[in-house]
DNA sequence: ACGATTACCAAAAACGTTTTCGTAAATCGA
DNA sequence: TCGATTTACGAAAACGTTTTTGGTAATCGT
């Protein structure tokens, strides 16, 4: 609680001076110099944020939008891993990260809640319906401030976003099924709207007519990334299509909720019915059986996102454009040679 | 960017008249009144968080140190589930929460930085050698700042703690352990130092006094919450005393660990082998077998914490109390009768 | 020795609010 | 109608910095 002003006082020079010597700058006497330094030491100032952020219109603080904006108290736990990221490296720029709670503000968008809050930019980490481009997101895009999302197109003069190679990374996955012979190959994916389903269900569907294994519409269901429609999803596929012999699902956590309901209906994973999903999340290692499926590389995401977004901040004459980063395949033991 | 001048201004009224309009003052009048709120949207202002906290000296934002200072990008799985508990509560409150990870301050403390950012209140949320009640959390704790610990003992006028019911979790563990039958029961520990490890281990040690069991030294070791050391201390323990029928671990983490190097040694869980870990994080139900655990009620903690330090923060006259919320039992596949 | 630079520092403006104080006009009570 | 409230508003201080401007004294080059 000691200000600059009381130092200026003890050490009887203007407050300009005192400021001038804390900030480093070359035209300060030596002994002054000395002497506001010690008495700032004995008085144990530290600067206030909040004024400095006034003047200077910076607030070394980026922002964070976060979550599920319906389903709260749920979170993705893709998110742990590219926050920890994003955290390194902001951090090491010298940022914090203001993570945008607050609900008593209804009339607030995104975007005015970044220009209220001053944050040097915005970091979006959205699931479910946050995903949705909606008047929000246009708002944001076209606002001028920095902004880097995840998982969501927005592209702008300074806003891009970063994702996975959705699209090979599917494709991968129903290669690697039509490579151990598998050939009616059911899709359980996320939504109609978001680009990630999409691309994920491009590549599905377009590696399947290169292999000259045909698409099939019944095959596919939507799950939205939710176990409960995940897991009536297969039932429908399996009771429509009992010759099915493999799944390819778009989410890990849904793969889990297929797999159980799989198990359920008295099928064997791998043996009857090969099964891989996307993402390798902690838990995909450890299910009985462990789960073959697309890696995303959780933690680039994350540093690339941040990366990006302070390179927008700190230098105007970049230009963003959007990152794709590579998934992989990693196979283990729900997936098997198909048996006839 | 549109300021409270400009409306003022537009308006042909003064400042003051502008901001206390928009704050909802009585004393205005209803035409001018009207006017103003008409120019504001009109220059669709906001205003500026910034200003406003430096001269009402609250920020609306609660600080956060999170995670493991040491080996930052990795997080424990714990979190998630407080932080999505803790966010619930602060939004509804009408906080934002600021997380702590600007690294070029060298030469401050928590509650430097609390001071410098001007948080309302903080919460502690730290793993590994950050539990260490250090110089710096001493200072917190008598710094005056609105404090709430996960899991460490901090106490003072605006500072208290949550933590689970530890030495009841332990000796519920325990007493599952010994009703199966078992009698020559490992124990790995966490570390020497923290609350948490040292409540788990008395539960360990007293429970089996009062069973009548005998306590032996050379049963029990420390993990430090690592899988590898929690690895390593498995084969030293099944090594020296190949006669352990059961282990109890203090993490869940840990407890999969340990699960794993028993199945490299060739024993069977829970045939030759009884296991029970402590958390009940996600990956505990999806191991094979899936995990005997105490399970913590993670978002309570997390909603209880916060819900403290808001009424430290609100409420001048209240003086908390550090508050133990209870574990449970949850009994899976890991543990069984001890043959003979 | 004289003008020009340089080194040092103070004064003051600025950032965008909230809040205190004061006061003119309007209303009121009798 | 007159004093006393009340109502509605403006002026200005305050919050704690940074930054701009300017000025004095010392130093320098010639």
């Amino acid at each position: 609680m000691t200000s600059i002003q009381d130092i200026a006082k003890k050490a009887g020079v203007s407050i300009s001076t005192v400021s001038r010597t804390l900030n480093n700058y070359p035209d300060v006497g030596q002994k002054t110099r000395e002497k506001i330094l010690k008495i700032a030491e004995e008085m144990n100032y530290f600067p206030n944020a909040v004024a400095r952020s006034l003047v200077q219109k910076k607030t070394f603080t980026i922002g964070m939008f976060f979550g599920n904006n319906m389903n709260l108290g749920f979170d993705h736990p893709f998110f742990l891993d590219v926050i920890s990221a994003v955290r390194e490296v902001v951090g090491n720029a010298g940022y914090d990260l203001l993570v945008f709670t607050n609900k008593n503000k209804n009339r607030s968008t995104y975007t005015t809640l970044c220009r209220e809050r001053s944050v040097d930019g915005v970091l979006m980490l959205l699931t479910g319906e946050g995903k949705k481009k909606n008047e929000q997101m246009l708002e944001l895009q076209s606002s001028g401030i920095p902004c880097v999302a995840i998982d969501i197109p927005l592209v702008g003069d300074k806003c891009t976003y970063v994702e996975s190679d959705n699209y090979t990374g599917a494709s991968d996955a129903v290669k690697h099924l039509v490579e151990l012979g598998h050939r009616k190959i059911g899709f359980i994916g996320g939504d109609e709207i978001s680009k990630t389903s999409y691309d994920r269900m491009r590549g599905y569907q377009d590696t399947l007519i290169e292999k000259g294994v045909g698409v099939r519409p019944e095959y596919i269901q939507l799950g939205h990334f939710s176990s409960e429609k995940a897991s009536k999803a297969t039932r429908k596929l399996m009771k429509d299509n009992p010759e099915i012999t493999a799944f390819f699902v778009v989410s890990d956590e849904m793969a889990c909720a297929v797999m159980d309901t799989l198990q359920e209906l008295g099928f064997r994973v791998p043996e009857d019915i090969s099964l891989v999903g996307f993402d390798d999340i902690k838990e995909a290692v450890h299910y009985s059986p462990p789960l073959t499926t697309i890696k995303q590389m959780k933690y680039e995401i994350g540093s690339e996102a941040a990366k990006i977004l302070l390179q927008i901040i700190n230098d105007k004459s970049f230009h963003p454009e959007p990152k794709t980063l590579p998934c992989e395949l990693v196979v283990r033991k729900s997936t098997a040679h198909k048996v006839d």
